[in-house]
DNA sequence: TTAGAGCATACCCTAAGGGGAGAGTCAATA
DNA sequence: TATTGACTCTCCCCTTAGGGTATGCTCTAA
């Protein structure tokens, strides 16, 4: 019969860890002194301590171990574990090989994240522009085609609102681009105005500040990384406006994240 | 203006983690109306946003944000964190070996643990033997022969006593062994007994239950499980007696603990 | 008999939020 | 104008695996 404080020693757990083991049930002192609450453990009972010790050094948690101990199939619970760590390292490496990056990299300018875009109804038309500038009357046009189609259509709040790139490559002139719009619903389309749904998609995610002339960059960063960290792309990256023009006098001020779809 | 619902989408962090940025001074609204308390944050913001949910996705804590954020050399942050990302990858490594081996090995009779055995004052005395079995009159006359020596001199409780082989390999005759038991200080010598003080160890340590004849399974395991999971063996392993013999009836019941010195 | 060590319970703490209750606010609709 | 439903507020409890501390009881040796 071995005092808390003795097994504590043998089993080398702590006494805070033995009470708290005791409370949840995973290892029961054989007896319990009825009027002053001491607890006594047998040596006997040094081997599941060991076992609890070694599996909590194996990481797993205490309902866990207590499955094991009642008779559960271990080496359901090991391979389990086993996955979960495996992802574990994945998810490291990944950080591990960002990380490297941003210590290489002396301009740390973009911030990439990873999000997830829920999935949304948008209005989106199509067009060749002659020079990107045009775009800038493009945009607004379309939105006023489609309240002329669907006047009682209301974007989402916050609004949600990007342009891809058609064309594979990158032009001074004759770009084929898409506009989309988040809308509440869909609703009557025409020539110009089609609807459709994009699905839940996951993204990296940079912000780029101030004026459209040097957007280029941002886009090389987010590829550049995209293939460093291993990422494959998944479809067009898309430019979303957040402050532009309208709202913002300043050009410093101008705010546009790029959402690259991944996976 | 956004109110926190149209930012938290803009952003992609909860609204729970935006209160909970703001309650720990990382991202505080723009402005915070006196009279409702709604928050209302700005765009311009959604770049701190990014970065904290850049930082966060490369585990950064938010205290270590909030320094990078005002002005810390991030670059050594980034640095410590990927040391730290490093050791845990090294540790989630040898979660799997241990995990791999369980699975593949059948009989999952032992359990090893990692523990850290402090130091302690011993008596020793070496001895040949001419079987195992003749241990079984030296040990208790090695106690008799320091207490006689050093009547007043008390053992540690609980008790920690341990054998080691002192011959590189594995004997049937002629065994060369030395007896340790911790006490609580020096003492007088003899031509027997010594003292001396062993440091804190790190050992790997298995239990075998029963009886001696089976104990060299009980080391070859051990010495296997080392040499699979990368443990380098750093001295003799100890042999300790917990139940044997002088306390328990059944040869089933004893107990004995063998700790392997690593690193 | 008394001091000191050991043991007991009980409460608070961790990191980064998640979940929910109850109450106030806002905007659009009837 | 009143109401309804969607948002928002604060406050409190919960998560893991115990650690730290306060207060009081128990045991053991001098």
């Amino acid at each position: 019969m071995l005092k808390i404080g003795e097994f504590s020693k043998l089993s080398h757990l702590t006494v805070k860890a033995l009470r708290f083991y005791e409370k949840k049930g995973l290892l029961i002192p054989e007896t319990v002194d009825e009027w002053t609450g001491y607890r006594f453990y047998e040596t006997r009972q040094l081997e599941d301590a060991a076992k609890i010790k070694a599996y909590r050094q194996l990481d797993l948690s205490i309902d866990e171990i207590k499955a094991i101990m009642s008779g559960a199939d271990a080496k359901v619970i090991f391979a389990e574990k086993a996955v979960a760590l495996q992802s574990q390292r994945e998810e490291i490496d990944v950080r591990l090989s960002i990380i490297k990056s941003i210590l290489e990299d002396v301009n740390m300018k973009y911030q990439v994240t990873v999000k997830e875009i829920p999935s949304a109804i948008v209005y989106y038309a199509e067009t060749t522009l002659e020079k990107y500038s045009d775009a800038m009357q493009f945009i607004p046009m379309c939105g006023e085609e489609c309240r002329k189609l669907n006047p009682d259509l209301k974007c989402t709040n916050p609004p949600y609102e990007f342009c891809e790139y058609l064309d594979g490559e990158y032009r001074e002139t004759n770009i084929r681009i898409r506009h989309s719009e988040a809308v509440e619903k869909t609703g009557r389309e025409s020539e110009l105005i089609k609807f459709r749904e994009i699905p839940v998609t996951k993204v990296l995610s940079i912000f780029h500040k101030g004026a459209y002339e040097q957007i280029g960059e941002a886009y090389a960063f987010i590829m550049k990384y995209a293939e460093d960290n291993g990422y494959k792309p998944a479809g067009l990256a898309r430019e979303c406006y957040i402050d532009g023009i309208w709202n913002k006098e300043s050009v410093d001020e101008w705010l546009t994240e790029i959402q690259l779809p991944i996976e």
